[in-house]
DNA sequence: ATCGTTAATCGTCGATATACGATGAACAAG
DNA sequence: CTTGTTCATCGTATATCGACGATTAACGAT
């Protein structure tokens, strides 16, 4: 269907690593009570700057910017600067997107698929 | 609903972090290539053993055993030792659990909750 | 008892995460 | 222009991750 719901290669397990796609990385970017605060004060208003999850959240305002960077880069949430400060919002669409993906695979995993080949 | 339903403390972002809670501990289990493809496999197949996972993946067989601990400390896994082997299986109920956990966490940042204050 | 298989753990190493303070850039207000 | 605010980035310190090889324990088979 769309780009995230086939993801997590099924071969190439090379030397190091797997290759962190997409929906490991939007997990891992999930991975974390900060963020998932972030994310959940982000969707209770329309937008908001550094400033106010800073104060929300008792973390300096570096640690905060981080984690934004980490929801951003993960396409989860969305920025625009306004003058001085930044507009940040959640993505809804790519909530919605990766909720699917996620539940998708863990649905397909907790059913028992037939035999390994089938793809969620 | 279950335990799993509403994590991720409100409040308390104490001095160097967060606590990790179940449902992060959860999404961090998920939110790596290997053990993304470990599940899907194992949900493949009734059971398996260690070696097994081995196989099919490309790493040594002690960085799969740590991936399977983790997998298991998240619940998301379940095993029993069984003679010289160790009979690993998908436990269905928490990946649906983790499933649904997620799912509402997204969906309901995605739906715009009216205020901050509601709990998912 | 010995050997081979399996798996968990230990120790190590490099890479990354996570936190912070400090700095600098961009901008609004005076 | 100067000042204050906001934010991104840099540098750093610590902790953890992720990978591996080696070791040890448990067990089955001979």
């Amino acid at each position: 269907m769309n780009s995230l719901a086939n993801i997590s290669e099924p071969s190439a397990p090379a030397s190091g690593c797997c290759a962190p796609d997409v929906l490991s990385r939007g997990l891992f970017a999930l991975a974390h009570p900060a963020r998932i605060e972030i994310l959940r004060y982000l969707s209770g208003v329309d937008y908001c700057c550094c400033k106010d999850v800073v104060c929300r959240l008792q973390l300096a305002q570096s640690t905060v910017s981080q984690h934004l960077k980490i929801l951003l880069e993960a396409g989860l949430v969305r920025m625009s600067p306004q003058g001085q400060r930044s507009r940040y919002a959640v993505d809804r669409e790519a909530l919605l997107a990766l909720s699917g993906a996620v539940g998708g695979l863990l649905n397909a995993c907790a059913a028992r698929a037939d035999e390994n080949g089938r793809e969620i």
